[in-house]
Parts: C-alpha cells; sequence; structure tokens
DNA sequence: GTCGTGCGCCTAGAGATATTAGGCAATTAT
DNA sequence: ATAATTGCCTAATATCTCTAGGCGCACGAC
C-alpha cells in the first residue's frame, strides 16, 4: 500500500494542469486519480466532492491570474497599465485555457469574497487612476473594461473570430485603443 | 407501448427548456427522457449523442437570439440600433439563461456555418452602418461590441457585479454610451 | 527502540448517466 | 389486408460520483 503523498494543494494543481490539458469540463475525479495513480475514493479525503474540486481550481487560477497582471502591471500607468493588464489578461487564458476556463465558475458569495476576485477589482481600478474618473463612473468604466476583456478572450477561445481573415491579435490590439479613447472621453451622465 | 410522438424537434426544445429549468450542464439524456417520460436509449432515434443534443439546443438558441435581436433592430439606426440590439441581446441572456449559456458552446466549423451565428455578425454590421467606419476598423468594431455584450451578460450572470451598489442596469446603460463615443471616434491606425 | 494510534489509501458497492444492440408493436404505404 | 417502416422497448456494458468501512504504514509517546 504505498503512499502517494496526496495532498488537497498537489490534487488541485493536478486537476488545474489537467483542465489546461483536456479542458475544464474533464476534470473528474476518476481523471485525477487515474493521474496519481489511486482509486478514486483515495481522494475523498483530501477534497468534498467533484464541486469542491472544482471549486479549488477555480480559486487558484483567479490567484494565479491575479499574480500574472499584478507583475506586468507593476510600474506602469495609464494605456501602459491598460495594454499590459489586458495583455497578461489575455496571455494567461491562452497559456492556461483550463485554468482560465475554471475562473468563469460560479463561485458562492463567501468563496468569491475569500478568493482573488477582489485583487483583480483593485487592479482595473488602479489602472483607471491614469485616466481622470469619479465614482460612479469609475465602477462603470470597471465593469466595461472586464467586460472587453472576458469577452474577447471567450469569444476567441470558443472561435468565435475564426471566420474571418482579420487577425485576432490586430483586432485586440485596436480594441484597446478604442478602450484608451474612450476612458479620456468618458461621456457625462 | 404507447408512442410519444418524440421527434429532434421537440426532444431538442425540450432540452432547451430544461437548460432554462436548471441550466446548461443539468440538459441530459436522461433528464430529457424523464421528461417524456419514456426510456434514456429511446431518445438515441432522434439524437446521435449528448454533445449532439446539446449542440441542437445551441443552435436552435443562436436562431431564436438573432430574431429577437433583429425585431428589436428593425427601423432603427445610429445609436438606437446599438441600444436596440444591446437590450434585446442581454434582455434574451436573461430571460433564457440556459439557452444563453448553450450559445457559447464551442460549435464545429461546420455547424457553426450552418447557424445563425452568420446573422449575428450581420446584424452587427447594420449597427456599424450608422458609424462611419471602413474595414478593417468595422471588424474589429464588431468584435469590440460582441465582446462587450457577451462579456458583460457573462459576467453578471456569473455574479461579477453582485458585490457592489450600483445597479447592473445603469452601468450596462453607461457601458453602451461608452460604445457610441468610441464608435464615433474610433482611432486611427 | 517498540508500541500504539491515526492517517492514507484500499476494497466493496450503490446510484446515475451514456450508449449500443436487438426486439416487438404500432403506424404507414401499397 | 398485408408489408414495410418506424418508435419505443428491454438488456447490457462502461464510466463516473460518492459512502462505508478496513488495514497497514508512519509517526509521536514513552
Amino acid at each position: 500500500m504505498a503512499r502517494r503523498g496526496l495532498t488537497t494543494q498537489r490534487v488541485t494543481v493536478a486537476a488545474a494542469d489537467l483542465a489546461d490539458e483536456i479542458g475544464f469540463e474533464g476534470v473528474t475525479v476518476s481523471a485525477v486519480a487515474r493521474l496519481f495513480g489511486v482509486r478514486d475514493a483515495s481522494l475523498y479525503s483530501h477534497i468534498k466532492n467533484v464541486q469542491d474540486l472544482r471549486t479549488r481550481v477555480a480559486v487558484l487560477a483567479l490567484a494565479e491570474l491575479a499574480d500574472h497582471v499584478a507583475a506586468a502591471l507593476a510600474g506602469r500607468a495609464g494605456k501602459d497599465a491598460l495594454v499590459a493588464f489586458a495583455d497578461a489578461y489575455r496571455a494567461y487564458a491562452k497559456e492556461y485555457p483550463g485554468r482560465y476556463a475554471a475562473t468563469r465558475l460560479e463561485l458562492d458569495p463567501e468563496v468569491a469574497a475569500a478568493s482573488a476576485a477582489g485583487r483583480h477589482a483593485a487592479m482595473t481600478r488602479a489602472i483607471l487612476r491614469g485616466y481622470a474618473l469619479e465614482e460612479p463612473d469609475q465602477t462603470d468604466a470597471v465593469r466595461l473594461l472586464h467586460s472587453v476583456f472576458h469577452g474577447y478572450v471567450s469569444l476567441e477561445r470558443s472561435g468565435g473570430f475564426q471566420n474571418t481573415q482579420r487577425a485576432a491579435d490586430a483586432s485586440w490590439s485596436r480594441a484597446l485603443d478604442a478602450l484608451d479613447v474612450v476612458l479620456n472621453n468618458w461621456p457625462p451622465a
């Protein structure tokens, strides 16, 4: 009965890696157990159930994404910061598609509050420091930015931009230009 | 052995309704069979497998959404058209959450081509007629608009805007104002 | 060092879902 | 009316989730 050194953390990371390989929907207790060479039942000492496992992957991914974005954002301001944030966000989604998909899991309010979701909002607000926006315009702008980032990445991943000549990279760059324009010319209420 | 009058179409609609009730992930062959009071196996004369069933729901939803948007768009132009499109899009997602979730299913390129996805792009382009945009700016703008619509709706649905005072409706309205501004001031390449 | 004790992984098993193969009866075509 | 077809059935297998309970290895207590 060789011990495999299972841990909630190690199981979560393995599940996240698996998600990146085969898609977040493929993250199954059986599949992760297979990775470790143990029986399905053995994982239930470390995770509560599949939902718990997937939630843990989501929380992990949110934290990692926040780290990546924070690193890219360091020392930048204005449009520079906007582009750095956006590119880091999109790059993470590209490099870790399964983890990124996990970040879109609907979390319990308590779990969400304890997660890195707040860091995302804070960093988005930090970008806006380079633009002159008061509340509630700032909140509206945060939501717009997040919508564009997530929406673009999500549509790009689900193949929404494939049937045309225009490269997805080029449109992304122009979308950021457009956001910069609108943040500088935010319409009055 | 009473016949239930199963049809691919009726099965698909039942699956879509079920999706709206319990979520798109809950759309299962067994669950739909239960709705009709037949055995699971009986559905396989009408659908190929679960994936096929879900794809059919997605295609149905794309067509319905296109219908709703087209109706809202009729006779409008400029910002009026932009707001009508966006509101119809968001309203559909709110009223038919399961169907809307289905529209984000990754479709095979052939299926996607045969679906109403093209109508969506065409209608988005129609909006842009009210703004002076040439290619490739037009394609970039289409992608930006779609990203905002989908991104906002998706984040709203997954609870992203819950922890603040600002109403989701208000931010949505301002996001559309912002899009109008940027379409009128599209940055030069 | 050895002796527990507990933790880590196991076996066993039940319930759901997906899917295939093949059958009989109800409907439709002739 | 009879033949052909179609619609739903039973049966069976595989995969996945999850619970209950067991056994031994590794650690701390002494």
